[in-house]
DNA sequence: GGTTGAATGTGACTTTATCACTGAAGTCAC
DNA sequence: GTGACTTCAGTGATAAAGTCACATTCAACC
């Protein structure tokens, strides 16, 4: 069954019609879910796995904004909504993925008659807004090898992950060149372990641990 | 009287009891409206002026996010608002503006009413989110000589600001040596006239009417 | 086992950031 | 008006990051 905290909310005479005129989709990893210039379909409610919404820039690079996980709300997709412009960014499922898509009508009917969905869709909004302001802060203010050595322990303190350095880049919002140059320092102090497409973490330690 | 064009959308009842729990007030230049760790005492919608958003990264660095002006609400204010949470940016006037506080009692209750007052929440979100989006992008990916000569082209087109090398150096996010060699080096081309906190554009054109 | 394409490595060079100053321009007190 | 102060701007040296061009390596697939 749909498993969605703001479905919850609703009380149960609204909750059965919106789960009537919706349908669970399921998307396996590597789909696209909306991609830039498109128009919106529906508000996505993320049930299951991952998804990342990056945009490309003029200059042809690109940089991933944020990821969405089970109990998000693509807040993207509201904007797009309600306005009827297009999206800018594109949605990649990583981890096969699980939404509810809320049509235009139903999204509508929620937000008149269901102070929690609401309040549940501000929250969103705001959290989202935060992620890009830390964003916009992050990538204009702080050096790529600090970046670098956080991504890399908040994804795999002491384990392996799966990626390209080209893919990093995309992470990080630089260039492939930088991400190799900066993991093969990483490599030659012994807190990494590289080999084609994956990364070991081995001796990462967490800034907070660390002398500055 | 309190001109905003979400105002306009609310029904003539709705709007005569929002107007009489809400007051208009003044902001001189200068003052700052809301800064980082305050909470919100409520959603300013914006009638005229202008103010500018801006955060100050962990580095002690401080960037401007984005501005607003007449008919703008202040949509980073909802979050704080709905959830608690504090402020993570500052507000600061730039010209003499003048806003409408609406406490979070009368933001319910307008969310709950009105159609048309949602619609306006949820465009203003979609706007600003786009803003952040645009912004992540030109500051990992522009270069900075032509994110300056851009500044200065939408707000001087052959006119002069008056500014400082350092507050220009915030509005890109950038340092100020940085500021003042870019413009050291358009001077030097004849595209602008260099004075103490002043800019002077003389012979900047758009990229459009250039050849690339 | 050779071919192919993706992934990674690297040198050379440019741009941007940082640090540590110097000097110049305004402001204010007296 | 002159000296003291403060703010603003200029600059050299160096480090970090981005760009470009190309070399190498690896894995997969006939």
């Amino acid at each position: 069954m749909a498993r969605h905290s703001i479905l919850d909310i609703l009380n149960d005479t609204l909750r059965k019609e919106t789960l009537e005129k919706v349908r669970v989709m399921q998307f396996p990893a590597g789909q696209v879910l909306f991609s830039a210039g498109q128009n919106c379909q529906g508000l996505p409610l993320v049930l299951g796995g991952r998804i990342k919404v990056q945009m490309t820039g003029v200059s042809g690079h690109s940089i991933v904004l944020y990821r969405m996980e089970a109990d998000d709300i693509c807040t993207l997709s509201i904007g797009c909504l309600m306005t009827g412009r297009a999206y800018r960014a594109e949605a990649v499922v990583e981890e096969g993925a699980e939404a509810v898509m809320i049509p235009r009508g139903v999204f509508d009917r929620l937000m008149d008659q269901s102070a929690g969905f609401r309040l549940g869709i501000m929250e969103s909004y705001g959290r989202r807004l935060d992620d890009l302001m830390l964003l916009v802060e992050e990538v204009a203010f702080r050096r790529m090898d600090q970046r670098l050595e956080e991504w890399l322990l908040g994804r795999a303190a002491r384990g392996a992950v799966v990626i390209t350095h080209q893919e990093l880049a995309v992470e990080l919002g630089t260039a492939r060149e930088v991400v190799s140059r900066l993991l093969k320092e990483l490599e030659r102090r012994n807190m990494v372990r590289l080999s084609r497409g994956r990364i070991e973490v081995t001796g990462l330690l967490d800034r907070q641990h660390r002398a500055r």
